[in-house]
DNA sequence: CGTGTAAGGAATTCTGACACG
DNA sequence: CGTGTAAGGAATTCTGACACG
């Protein structure tokens, strides 16, 4: 039962399939993968396997690119989302341990 | 966003990942497929895809196997299964008609 | 009945590169 | 920068069949 997260992240879906669900072609999501917009894992004998969640982040991507947004600006944005919650779980764990010390107050 | 059900029943793994998700060989898989227990869908050029909820249910069939359950009475049960769904479905729409003309009357 | 395997072919995927811009 | 494409090879998948049991 505690094998995987879901079947959102779990990676299991090869490049031809992932190009049909987001009208990509081949080259472009490997392109992607190169400026580290999305991250596919590897079967033991090198294909790449994405998650329905890349599948979405991918799709995100293209809208952006549509938009004319450059790849880097991509990139940073995608570094900063992930910096803001960092710090929102780093919040939420400090929370948790002055609950923990002075007791929980549910609903104020 | 009314695109497909959910990660759970989208058909998009290829028959080599799914056997490494379920330890099946291909030939197995296919022959369940023979059999009737599976219904992948297939891809422009023929190639087999199949969804989180296939491979569960190849799991379970798997199991059945290792008891020595013979495909056909995996099917029966299957079929079985399936029916009794159906009846519980018709009872639920039933009573919905039943509220919708006599009012809802929640809890009890 | 359920599964392995060799067979031959077609489709998939991979990498590195050249092209254009 | 972002993407297309031809190149060559390796791995994948497909079907129908023979084998064993």
């Amino acid at each position: 039962m505690a094998e995987d997260p879901s079947y959102k992240t779990r990676k299991v879906i090869t490049i031809g399939v992932v190009s049909e669900l987001t009208g990509l072609s081949e080259r472009q999501i490997r392109y992607y993968e190169e400026r580290k917009l999305v991250f596919p894992e590897r079967s033991a004998k090198g294909n790449r396997k994405y998650s329905f969640a890349d599948v979405e982040l991918l799709i995100d991507i293209a809208n952006k690119r549509e938009e004319g947004v450059q790849t880097f600006e991509i990139r940073q944005d995608m570094l900063r989302a992930e910096k803001r919650k960092e710090k929102k779980k780093k919040r939420e764990l400090l929370r948790g341990e002055i609950n923990a010390r002075f007791g929980i107050q549910k609903e104020r």
